[in-house]
DNA sequence: TCTGGCAGACACGGTCGCAC
DNA sequence: GTGCGACCGTGTCTGCCAGA
């Protein structure tokens, strides 16, 4: 009794009734996994399985957007092949034929050029660019341009230059830079007409009060950029891009001044 | 809505070859 | 050597578009 008194009297050394009571129920929570204890690694939980699941399940799900992502570019890879190919049968097709009609006219504008008057204005050669055959844009183009090109320099037909020929005989491949393959095959592809009237992709010019002016034709200018860009991969799209609106701008620009001069 | 990247449009200057 | 004409490259401005 006294004992028990003592006992009683005593204060626990694990704690009163409630304190236990309290860390008997942490314990039963603890490892049911329902509270959280910086003891990690002293009970297994629930919690901790799930993040094991959660994260498994976000890993497969990672792996799938993967798969996906892989499929979408392997589409878009194949979609660029088939285009190349496209392409690249466009070029072999049109671009011989391009050159040999560029041969050709040179040759006939060669020998027709000092039987040529004079003329102050590109429309005034116009008529004697017409060939044969030239119906299609493409021949046309290349014939046309040929001619005019002529036509024009024949207001000074003894200052040409070797880039003059680069740009009336001598083919594209011969070219220096990507840049002025893609100039030389500007000229040699559209009639001179053509490339007065148009920009890269038509509407009016961004800067100044331009007129209208009419996009080049599409399939001309791919197989003209992909001719350039397979001789020289070097070179971007962008910079092919300005080079033509370059080469029009100074077309343009010409055809202004011979105006001017024709006024006075 | 803002911003950065890209491409088009244009102007300008350098280079080259030819004629004088 | 100088002038002229053509070609070519580069810089700048502008507009468009996708992403933050």
């Amino acid at each position: 009794m006294t004992r028990l008194t003592l006992l009683n009297g005593l204060p626990s050394p694990i704690g009163d009734t409630s304190t236990v009571m309290k860390r008997r129920r942490r314990r039963v929570l603890l490892r049911r996994g329902l509270i959280w204890t910086k003891r990690r690694d002293l009970f297994p939980r629930k919690s901790e399985m799930q993040r094991e699941q959660d994260t498994s399940i976000w890993e497969k799900k990672k792996m799938q957007q993967f798969q996906t992502t892989i499929q979408e570019l392997r589409d878009a890879n194949l979609a660029l092949k088939n285009e190349n190919d496209h392409l690249k049968d466009l070029i072999i097709k049109h671009i011989p034929q391009m050159k040999e009609d560029i041969a050709s006219l040179a040759g006939r504008c060669a020998a027709t050029s000092k039987q040529l008057q004079p003329q102050n204005t590109v429309a005034a050669a116009e008529p004697q660019k017409k060939q044969p055959g030239d119906d299609d844009d493409d021949g046309g183009g290349d014939g046309g341009n040929n001619n005019k090109i002529h036509g024009e320099r024949t207001e000074a037909p003894d200052n040409r230059s070797p880039r003059d020929n680069s740009t009336d005989g001598q083919s594209a491949p011969d070219t220096t830079s990507g840049t002025a393959m893609v100039r030389t095959l500007l000229l040699g592809t559209f009639p001179l007409e053509t490339l007065l009237q148009s920009n890269l992709n038509g509407g009016k010019p961004k800067r100044g009060d331009g007129e209208q002016l009419e996009a080049l034709d599409p399939g001309k200018k791919a197989a003209i950029i992909e001719a350039t860009m397979k001789k020289w991969p070097h070179t971007t799209k962008g910079q092919l891009g300005t080079a033509i609106n370059n080469k029009l701008t100074e077309l343009r620009a010409r055809q202004k001044q011979t105006k001017i001069i024709d006024i006075y």
